[in-house]
DNA sequence: CGTTACGTTGAGGTGGGTCAACGGGGGTGG
DNA sequence: CCACCCCCGTTGACCCACCTCAACGTAACG
């Protein structure tokens, strides 16, 4: 019997339960994308869901004047491409080179209507998505740069921590423009910002990539927008 | 049988279909709320989800500073309360006064466990739902005030036209203040830019609740900062 | 008819967009 | 192995849209 909806235990995390995802695997094929390639296109009938193993994806949508908006990043064991209306929402690019399980839609549905349990999961996990589209929301409501960018830092690292991260250091696999894309500021701005950001001490770079949280209290202020540093 | 996921009638528009609703109905409460009254807590857990009859209520989170951030505006045949991991995400607030049908964790479960069909319903529900919050994050990721309200006017035309509205009118229920927090702006902005707008000929308002969209093709220009005002 | 909350208008300050230019690193091909 | 190149990241100067604060007008309620 699975869990239900309304216990605690019911939602998994962001990935579907260990035992889910193996349900799924015997029905999926394993694809992989180079860095830069497109996984589906927002518009095309949805044919398939995906499951990545390695990599990153970045999910976006295409605007008319050609700019992109970054929807989300999709890690390891993330589930992208659910449709709506039969087809892709979003488009998914491949941000490193990556692995995915490749699930068909009939495969999928078909498992969904024997298996109950794997309803529940699924309702959970999108559950879980719409409350991470909301906090992106949140997020983007905030005028100052800083208070964004503490947002998305100590989202990173929330969820990086939720799967044993090494320690107290937050990874950011994604361009400088991505950020900015994602937290709705100018790349440049993403720049000062940290670097700001850095010199309060509250946060500290170990390489571009690689930060530390040192004042998690003060970071957590910044991301209120209770405080904001002087000058 | 339920439609499929990955059909194009599979999705209904935001409400469940009639059907659907019947059959909650029959294990549903109808509940009433005054406006300004409190339907659920933020963190509280959660025992029952609703579905709004009459009336709106607005979604929102509160943050640390005692400001509303609101995440949604729930009107007729919508469903909000889902919970995740036992608890509710946001608070919901009667902005009129409302009446509700309030289905209890329980019992929503039992049937979804006896009828796969309903699931689907939900699934398709929450895909909506996920879109709707994605589209929230990209009206919040524009730069310009008059782009905001742009894609929160069409967004309401969009949503009354689909359950047949009298006629090319939108209706603005809320306050200035409400909209303000969703669209990320303050209410002053929101009055200024709905004025400029008026002055431009895009929209005309027959008095402060309901506007008329007058040239659409500019709006929509507006709306993707593909243009803007002179002056 | 009074009261209160909502809506509108004005004036001034500022954060971050934009543009432009330079620096650096990783990948590719010779 | 080296050289090149392209893309990413960084920095600075200027300007404008929106926030803030404050005051007044107006609609809704008892």
């Amino acid at each position: 019997m699975a869990p239900g909806l309304w216990t605690p235990e019911a939602s998994p995390g962001r990935p579907l339960i260990a035992e889910s995802r193996a349900m799924l695997a015997t029905v999926a094929a394993i694809v992989r994308f180079k860095k830069g390639e497109t996984i589906y296109r927002n518009g095309e009938t949805a044919t398939a869901v995906f499951n990545v193993i390695t990599g990153f994806v970045t999910c976006y949508r295409l605007l008319p004047d050609q700019k992109k908006h970054i929807v989300g990043f999709a890690f390891a064991n993330d589930l992208i491409g659910l449709p709506q209306n039969g087809t892709y929402v979003n488009t998914a690019e491949a941000a490193t080179a990556v692995t995915l399980y490749k699930i068909s839609g009939p495969a999928i549905e078909a498992r969904l209507r024997r298996h109950a349990d794997l309803d529940f999961q699924l309702i959970g996990k999108l559950c879980h998505d719409l409350r991470d589209a909301q906090d992106h929301a949140l997020l983007l409501s905030k005028r100052r740069a800083a208070a964004r960018l503490g947002l998305f830092l100590l989202m990173l690292e929330a969820r990086q921590a939720w799967e044993g991260a090494p320690d107290g250091e937050v990874f950011l696999p994604m361009r400088r423009s991505d950020v900015g894309s994602y937290v709705g500021i100018s790349a440049e701005a993403v720049t000062r910002t940290l670097r700001e950001l850095t010199q309060h001490g509250v946060i500290a770079f170990r390489d571009r990539r690689h930060v530390r949280i040192v004042d998690r209290a003060l970071l957590e202020m910044i991301a209120q927008e209770t405080w904001h540093p002087p000058g």
